[in-house]
DNA sequence: TTGATTATGAATGATTTTGGTTGAAATTTG
DNA sequence: CAAATTTCAACCAAAATCATTCATAATCAA
C-alpha cells in the first residue's frame, strides 16, 4: 500500500472513529507497526492528527465554546505575555474596562501597584481585582453562567454612565473585512459599547485568532489597536495596513 | 483502551451523573482501579474535575455544603432556620431580590427548585445561584472589597430598572424608635431603593439584632415583614403592634 | 542496467503505561 | 471514642509502546 494511500486510510478511520490505535491501524493497512508509527509521526508534523500512546486522535475532537478552563491552558504562555504586555500600557491615573474573558484575566497580577480605577463585566476578575485592593465597579446585568460575564441591557445601561481612558478586550476572531468577532451577540454588545466610551481600544489576541471570524460583529480593524504574540510575515502583510499592531517582544 | 479514550469517557459520565464513583469508572472503561485514579489525578490538574473521596465530581457542582468558617459564624442554626423559613415565601414566577450578606445567603440552596428570577448586590451569592442554574441578575456599582457588595451611584441606577415581588434584606440592628439600620450609608441606600421597589419585603434577622441600632436607617418598622428565629414576651409586645413578625416554627 | 535514493520491516533497548500490593489516611460503624 | 472498613498514594514489576538503528527491498534517475 502506498504511503498516501496509507495516510488517506488513517484520517478516514480518524474521522469515523476519534481515536485509533495503532494495531487498528496495522490491520486496516496491512503493514508493519514501524510504518504506521513513520506515517503517524509525519501526520502529526502537517497537524493532521494528534499522537497518543499507543496510536492517535483527532486534533480538535470538540467544535463547541470551550468552557473558561479549558481556555485557560490552551496557549496560556502566550496569552500571559500579551496580559504582561497590556499591563505597561496601563498608567497611574487611568480609568480602563476589563473585558470578561481569560486573557484579560491574566492583565490583572500586573496591574496591582497602579493607582488606577477599573471597572468590568467579568465576575470572574472581581476576587483578585479586590485582592490586590483596586477600586473596582462592576457593570450590572444579568449573568451569563458559562463565562461569568454581565450582559443585556442591564450591562448596557450601567456601562454607559462610565467613560475610560483605556479598554482592554478579548475577541474571537481577527478578519480582514469582518473586523473584530465574537460568538455571543450578548456579549459583542458590551464589547462594542465599551468600546465606543473608550480613548483608546486595545484587543488581547494571540496569534490563532487571526484570518478567523465569528458570528457577532464586535468592530472594524481600525478602531481598536491588537495586541499579540506572534504574527508571520504573510498576517503583517495583510493587516498592518488595516490596524495597528503591537507584538510580545520575545 | 487508550488513555485519551478513557479520559473522554469519564468527563462524559460525569456529565451525566453530576458524580461518580471510582469502581463505575473501572467497570466502564475495563480497566484498573490505579489506571482510573491516575486518570482522575491528571484531569484533576487540568481542571476538568474535581476528586472526592471514593471517586469524581463536577468541577463547580452543587456545594450544598458551606465553609467551616461560614458553620462557626455567630448564631448559624439560627441564621440557617430562618433563610428556610424565607425560602418558602418565595413561589414559582417570584421576581425577588436577595441582599448581600450570610443570611441572605443562606437561603439560595432552598431555592434550587423554584422557577424565580433573582437580582441581587452580594457577589459572594453568584456561585451558588449560577449553580443552581436561576437566571440571576447583578446590581451594578462600585465593589466593597469587605463585604463584596454592590453599591454607590452606579447600584442605585441599574437597581432602579427593576420591580420585584419580594425583596428580602438583611439588617444590623431592629429598633422602636430607629427602625432597621445598618453601619454604612452605602449599602443602607441599596437597601432602601430595593424595599421601595419590592411589593412586599421581608427581613431575615436572629433575635440578637432586636433592641439594637446601627448608624445608618434603612426603614422603619412597618416597611417590612421580620423573619426570625426566637422571641420572647417583653420583645412580642413591645414589637408586635408595630410591624408584622414571624418566627420560625421550632 | 546501475548506482543512488527512499521506503519498509525487524530488532534493539529505552520509555511509558499498567495493574497489583503495600501501609497510611480517611471514612464509616459500633 | 475506637475498631472496622474503605479509599488512598506510593511503589514495583510486568507488559505495552516507543524511537532508533540497520539491513533489505522497492523505486527512481541517469
Amino acid at each position: 500500500m502506498l504511503t498516501p494511500e496509507r495516510h488517506h486510510k488513517i484520517i478516514e478511520l480518524l474521522g469515523k472513529k476519534q481515536i485509533v490505535t495503532i494495531q487498528e491501524l496495522v490491520e486496516a493497512t496491512a503493514s508493519s507497526e514501524s510504518t504506521i508509527r513513520r506515517d503517524l509521526s509525519e501526520l502529526q508534523k502537517e497537524k493532521k492528527l494528534k499522537r497518543v500512546h499507543g496510536g492517535a486522535s483527532l486534533l480538535h475532537q470538540k467544535s463547541e465554546e470551550l468552557s473558561v478552563v479549558e481556555k485557560s491552558a490552551r496557549n496560556f504562555s502566550e496569552k500571559e505575555k500579551i496580559a504582561k504586555l497590556a499591563a505597561t500600557i496601563v498608567k497611574d491615573g487611568d480609568c480602563i474596562f476589563i473585558d470578561a474573558g481569560t486573557t484579560t484575566h491574566l492583565m490583572i497580577p500586573h496591574l496591582k501597584d497602579k493607582d488606577i480605577t477599573v471597572v468590568t463585566n467579568g465576575i470572574s476578575h472581581l476576587e483578585m481585582l479586590t485582592e490586590h485592593q483596586m477600586t473596582t465597579y462592576l457593570v450590572g446585568g444579568l449573568v451569563k453562567p458559562k463565562t461569568k460575564a454581565l450582559v443585556g441591557s442591564g450591562a448596557l445601561n450601567s456601562l454607559s454612565s462610565y467613560r475610560f481612558d483605556k479598554c482592554f478586550l478579548g475577541t474571537n476572531g481577527i478578519h480582514l473585512e469582518a473586523g473584530f468577532t465574537t460568538p455571543d451577540p450578548e456579549e459583542a454588545s458590551v464589547k462594542r459599547l465599551a468600546l465606543s466610551l473608550s480613548q483608546e481600544t486595545f484587543i488581547l489576541a494571540d496569534h490563532s485568532k487571526f484570518n478567523d471570524a465569528s458570528f457577532s460583529k464586535v468592530a472594524d480593524l481600525h478602531e481598536a489597536v491588537i495586541l499579540t504574540d506572534e504574527l508571520n510575515k504573510e498576517l503583517a502583510n495583510d493587516f498592518e495596513d488595516k490596524t495597528e499592531i503591537r507584538v510580545v517582544k520575545s
